[in-house]
DNA sequence: GTTCTTGCAAAATATTTGCAAGACG
DNA sequence: CGTCTTGCAAATATTTTGCAAGAAC
């Protein structure tokens, strides 16, 4: 199929072998559409290793094709880089978690905000993680 | 001193009462002006036993003395509430953490950047954590 | 054959709970 | 006494590594 193709070349464009495991990871993070975790990864793909899903991860996270997402709930979540999201020096992350059904998105960009850094700080990154209800469980 | 009696007031204040362990848990918050873990707590506080201290830092959490931090680095880190910090229903909490010496430091209260939520989407609370060089390591 | 990836097992790290003894009122 | 807090031990959860077998080139 057309699409497995897609998924390889996404992966190669950033010097990732596109192997079995990490297809099916790189596909997973496609269909969600949300930031999951290892353990939201090992239970969808029940025929792939825990510990191969998180060298993926690892190594998705490295060239830049997933970041990952400290929403608070004690669990680190991975996201994809898209094309709104620029894994690049300047890093921005936007994301919002629910608290009621604990999903978390990825918001498309915005601008950052001017924040006011105390003297002799430099920024490299900033993320934005807002709470609330999402509006499936409004 | 009237240094304990301030510490026991602030703890009454929010209904906690003021034992041994939660006003050397206190004391520390305090001191130490950053977010700090309950692995920092443990070796802070070598007499105090880990679970107490777990307990102390729920039992602060929920009467808003302090808030959790995710910084990223994989550890929850709790920070007190200052009066600049509103744990109240829109929470905004401004975090930086050196990605140098791994601290996290509450910044002072900023208005928050106004975020385009999706349709439906109900905002209760706001993280930001912004990451880069603190003074000490530039 | 050499390098990279994978699965299994297990280690390492973090968080949380059960329970009985003790402190406090 | 009755309730709340504490320490100890241990369970649970999460993240990470070692190693040998297998796949890819």
């Amino acid at each position: 199929m057309l699409n497995i193709n897609q998924e390889e070349n996404i992966l190669k464009n950033r010097k990732v072998k596109p192997t079995a495991v990490r297809l099916l990871v790189l596909r997973q993070f496609m269909e969600v559409n949300k930031a999951i975790s290892l353990k939201d990864l090992e239970q969808l793909l029940v025929h792939s290793d825990k510990s191969t899903i998180f060298r993926t991860l690892k190594t998705f996270e490295q060239q830049k094709l997933i970041h990952s997402v400290a929403d608070g709930s004690g669990i680190t979540k991975y996201a994809l880089c898209l094309e709104s999201c620029e894994c690049e020096p300047k890093d921005q992350h936007f994301h919002f978690h629910c608290i009621s059904c604990e999903m978390t998105f990825c918001l498309p960009k915005q601008s950052i905000p001017i924040v006011q850094l105390p003297p002799k700080f430099t920024l490299q990154q900033a993320n934005l993680v807002l709470k609330g209800i999402c509006a499936n469980c409004n």
